[in-house]
DNA sequence: CTAACTATGTGAAGCCATTCACAAAACAGT
DNA sequence: ACTGTTTTGTGAATGGCTTCACATAGTTAG
């Protein structure tokens, strides 16, 4: 999808580069200098060849005989990320999910800030949570492009998701987290991912149903 | 990955077996008592081929001609979800994430229904959540038995899933959901479906971050 | 400095999911 | 009943991600 210097890069490599940066992150605090392909893929279940490769869209970084540098890999990696800046995040939906994100504290120890709060209920508007103040969803739009905000979380019912999107995306923003369990449009130039907790649990419920039946050849 | 009577099943073919599941929910409100492939395939950005294929894995639904009975292949899908039965969860770890995770009511609505709640904390042992008392998870294992639990979901810190993880896979259950920002293992019998909040927003700041390099042939 | 070893980086091969394309089957109108 | 149209179901083709395999290059020990 997409391309990187020339070179495609796909959704699940840039999944494991998030994964990598967290065993990087482990090997850094257990004082580890360096690490092979091998001993990365070994955390998880994934080849050593699978590290390389995907590195590899993105530069040479090791040293034949040696290794990767832990350290160095690990900043490279939050560069290529984008996670060694820090992004304006906006939540729109302050419900049972959207107190829970407030709270989550690894997004803020990722560079992630919310800096805006939106609601549609009366008596959430101008109530705080965590310090930041619930503003009206009716003005969504220009609370946005004041504050700068680049990425939208939305915590909101199926119901009025994407029209909530349709109005995040004419605001500019190209990038959105949604948690509502619906199937959701956006532009190609807009980044959408979507949680749906609903169909993780499906996932489960299929695979408790039919796991006699995995074999039957 | 799954096969059934012969058939690999890919973990995306049950992805998208859950969206039509959705459609379909929506088309029998609508009214409607056929629908084509083609028509299945419009309302997400899919091929009427995909459609066809995904459904063929489990039997022959539709009629030449005329397309697929709504209510019918809604109720059908249900079934090789798993999810016209009810399931027995237990949730570990009522923090900020447990607490949204008990209110949020589409859980309840598909049949997936919070028997038992653990945490460690013991302020918090003994009180109430809905209505479901939370227990020590010093217990975990004896009560996951007791009360059958076929799905336990955690919401617990990374420090400490992959302990729990490790002791619900020895009460004998199989399907696991975690919210825990880590990697973790369970054996190949065991299905484990993770939900990490942080990978999902690094995918959107590697999307914003290179959204500029994405054709620079 | 040399030899043996280790581990990267990458083109090629393999494998799996998606799409194509068409025969088969049912519908609809006459 | 017949003809033309619609749409399924599926083998074959395609495309893309993963794994293989090896040349290359750097390390380590003597």
């Amino acid at each position: 999808m997409v391309r990187i210097t020339g070179k495609r890069i796909s959704e699940s490599t840039i999944n494991r580069l998030s994964i990598y940066y967290r065993i990087l992150e482990s090997l850094e605090r257990e004082g580890y200098q360096t690490v092979s392909s091998k001993d990365l893929a070994q955390r998880e279940k994934l080849t050593p060849a699978q590290v390389r490769k995907d590195l590899s869209f993105f530069g040479q970084f090791g040293t034949r005989g040696l290794g990767y540098p832990v350290s160095e890999l690990r900043r490279q990696i939050a560069e290529i990320l984008g996670i060694n800046k820090r992004w304006n995040v906006a939540l729109v939906g302050i419900g049972n999910v959207g107190s829970a994100l407030v709270s989550y504290k690894e997004f803020a120890k990722q560079g992630f800030q919310i800096k805006l709060i939106f609601d549609n209920d009366q008596r959430k508007i101008g109530s705080f949570h965590k310090g930041i103040e619930v503003h009206d969803v009716k003005n969504l739009k220009s609370l946005l492009n004041k504050n700068n905000i680049e990425i939208v979380i939305l915590a909101v019912p199926a119901s009025v998701a994407q029209l909530i999107i349709d109005e995040v995306v004419s605001a500019g923003v190209s990038a959105i987290l949604s948690f509502a369990p619906a199937n959701l449009r956006v532009p190609s130039n807009v980044t959408l991912r979507s949680v749906n907790m609903a169909m993780e649990l499906e996932h489960l419920s299929f695979h408790l149903t039919n796991e006699n039946l995995y074999y039957t050849a």
